[in-house]
DNA sequence: CTCTTTTGACTACGAGTGTAGTCGATAGAT
DNA sequence: ATCTATCGACTACACTCGTAGTCAAAAGAG
C-alpha cells in the first residue's frame, strides 16, 4: 500500500495523535500548511480507501485512526529508498548525509551506540 | 528538478556511463528491466526537458549524458527523504535499517569507520 | 533505386496526486 | 421553525508517471 508525500503527512499527525476528526487534523496541520479542509477531507477519504486508516463514527463525524503501523512503513519505505537510490547499501547513504551537515552532534552519538548495539 | 523512480534506472546507467545513445541504454538495461525501446526515449525526453540530461547530435542520433552530478542529487533525495519519513533524524533511519536486516557486516564496519571520521 | 530498419518528434491514455468545489443532511443558534 | 455552519459523499481537473503507438526522415540492404 502506496501512501503519497501528502498523504503522510496526514499520516505523521495520526500517528502522534490517533483518533482525531477531520477538523482536529486541520488544526493540528495548520502551522505548516495551508491546507483547505477540503483537500485534506479528501486526502483522509483516500487513505481510508487505500486501508491505511480506519474511521469510527462518533456522532455525525468520523474520528480516523492508522491501520498502518509507523514503525512497519518506515521500515519498508526506508528499504525501499535504500535499494533504489544506493543500490541497497546502507553506508554511503549515511556517508550523503554527514557530507550534506545531515547530521547533528546528536546523531553521530545516536548512531554510535547503534552500531555498539549491532556489534554483539 | 524532479526524477522519477523508472527514469533513475536510466539516469543510473547514465551516470555509469555517460554518452550513450538510447539504444544503447536499452541494451544495458534489457538484463533486469523489459522495457520498449520506446518506453526509454520517453523517459530520455523527459529528463533532457528537466534539465536532467544533455544530448549530443552524433549523426542522426544523440548521445545523452547527465547535467546533474550524482552525488549532489543523491545528497538531496537522502536530506529530502530523512525530513519526510523521519522528522529529518538521520539515527533511526539507521536504526530502522539495521532493524530490517538491511545492513550487512560490510555496512556495519563502514559506518564504524565514517563515524570515526565525523568525530574528528 | 526501392524496401526495411532505426531514430527522434509527437501523441495517447489510464492511474495516481494535489488541490478543491458542490450537494444534501444535520446540529446548533435564534 | 428557520437559518447557518459543518460533516461526509461525490465530483472536478490539471499535472505527473509509466507505458507505448504513430509518423516522417534517413541510413543501410540488395
Amino acid at each position: 500500500m502506496q501512501i503519497a508525500p501528502a498523504e503522510l503527512e496526514i499520516m505523521n499527525v495520526l500517528w502522534e495523535q490517533p483518533g482525531l476528526g477531520a477538523s482536529e487534523i486541520a488544526e493540528v496541520l495548520a502551522s505548516d500548511k495551508s491546507w483547505n479542509i477540503r483537500t485534506i477531507k479528501t486526502m483522509l477519504g483516500r487513505l481510508v480507501e487505500k486501508g491505511a486508516l480506519e474511521t469510527e463514527a462518533e456522532g455525525r463525524r468520523y474520528l480516523y485512526r492508522p491501520l498502518v503501523k509507523r514503525g512497519d512503513y518506515r521500515r519498508k519505505e526506508a528499504r525501499q529508498f535504500v535499494d533504489r537510490m544506493f543500490g541497497g547499501r546502507a553506508a554511503p547513504l549515511v556517508a550523503h548525509l554527514a557530507d550534506g551537515k545531515g547530521l547533528s552532534e546528536e546523531d553521530i552519538a545516536e548512531l554510535e551506540a547503534l552500531l555498539g548495539e549491532l556489534k554483539k
